[in-house]
DNA sequence: CAGGTTACGTCAACACCGTTGACACAAGGG
DNA sequence: CCCTTGTGTCAACGGTGTTGACGTAACCTG
């Protein structure tokens, strides 16, 4: 664990703000989320924060040294929330399906927090449970440890990283989106068949590209996985 | 076409600044450009950019109404490089494979650039010429339109995804880093067997999960793809 | 139950950020 | 040669994350 660590490892004073709030680590956390969910991550400030607690601001860096130490915080609890009520159906394929798209819809909702469990190993419970769980459905597969590593490492990164651009297009304004997806048809829709054959040929089929991928992806993912998978034991 | 015009449509009048430099849109992309390549993208400033141009900072938003429609100026240019030199072998898979590599290459160097370019469409001749490429592979192998499409969109969101993800990565400190890799064993090398079993049968090989994942990603989508088409022609 | 220690909430400040409006000047057209 | 106007500059606004000093209240000790 890199710099997870808050400053105190166990806390006992509690002294209520001039609001009358018992801050704790939990309650941050809890605020931090309501705060990125109501708003958008993009909207998200320490000095909000301190507002939505009814503390200064400054009182965050009792609990943590800075807002990506918050962040990586609330990273292991979107990981357990995600993965709340999965169950194993027997079928690898289709579990470790539903496991990445889990992991791709947890992630939209909260993409600067899902980029920081990414790149950095929380170690934590939570993440420690999905990965032990999504490994367990390829080595159930009959991948070799190394394979099923790489796998797995495929699968989720390629679900995180469409949610981290996924993101993107929900940050825009509904009517800019709007505006964007009709965009394929006009600047693509008329260009000429000698300069642009294929384009040109494809062209009713252009607007779909406004659309998220993360699914097709997916799909084309476990299809190779079944395909080796197939190969392997027979 | 959303939103990227400039300003004033063409200029005549050029004045230089008070350090001697005559401004224009394409320095300002330059030098840019510059500046993120040599800082990150994490580091860029508008008034940085001002510093480094010898010119006042907000001298800048006489060419382009905000930060957003610069990267987006960025964003064409970056397509067109990235794509400089690539020409098909006849492989269609392994030429696929080559132009995503080459899309992720890209966005790897500019991650906040490419996820306006991944989100917006530029609808520039770049941006074009790039797209018309990669279905026409798709449609060499033998897919119908729509097919080409959705294949298309998976391929080149899954790279540039993985890009967004791993640019995450290059923007933590060297030595955060190597002790990121590291934990990936001291957090996970000696869980207990019988509450993990998966990930204690693959210890050995967690510390691959530190690296990126395009790559396996990228054969993976591949293979479902020649595999697809296989089925299709014969 | 008193006293000392100290955790921690508060306050003020620092050094930044993107962006805007007023202003002055020089470039270019008539 | 003047007048319009494009455009570089300046100052300012309202934000940001983060830090250090400070005092008080909460706990531990006796």
């Amino acid at each position: 664990m890199t710099g997870g660590e808050r400053v105190p490892a166990e806390r006992k004073r509690r002294r209520p703000t001039s609001a009358g709030v018992v801050l704790s680590v939990d309650l941050i956390v809890d605020t931090a989320r309501e705060l990125i969910d109501a708003h958008g991550a993009q909207a998200f400030t320490v000095r909000k924060l301190g507002a939505a607690l009814g503390a200064d601001p400054s009182a965050v860096y009792r609990y943590f040294r800075n807002t990506e130490d918050l962040f990586l915080a609330l990273a292991d609890r979107l990981i357990g929330e995600s993965m709340e009520g999965f169950t194993t159906t027997g079928d690898w394929a289709a579990d470790l399906r539903e496991l990445a798209l889990r992991a791709y819809r947890s992630a939209l909702r909260h993409p600067q927090v899902a980029v920081f469990s990414t790149v950095r190993v929380t170690g934590r419970p939570h993440e420690q449970r999905a990965v032990d769980t999504g490994i367990g459905l390829l080595l159930q597969a009959g991948f070799d440890d190394a394979t099923a590593v790489r796998h797995y490492h495929s699968l989720v990164d390629t679900a995180l990283g469409h949610a981290a651009l996924d993101a993107g297009v929900l940050r825009l304004a509904p009517a800019q989106r709007a505006a964007d997806e009709y965009a394929w048809q006009a600047a693509y829709g008329s260009l000429p068949a000698d300069a642009y054959p294929s384009l040109h040929r494809v062209r009713n089929h252009l607007p779909h590209m406004a659309g998220s991928a993360v699914e097709p992806a997916l799909d084309l993912l476990i299809a190779a996985l079944r395909q080796e998978a197939a190969e392997r034991t027979g």
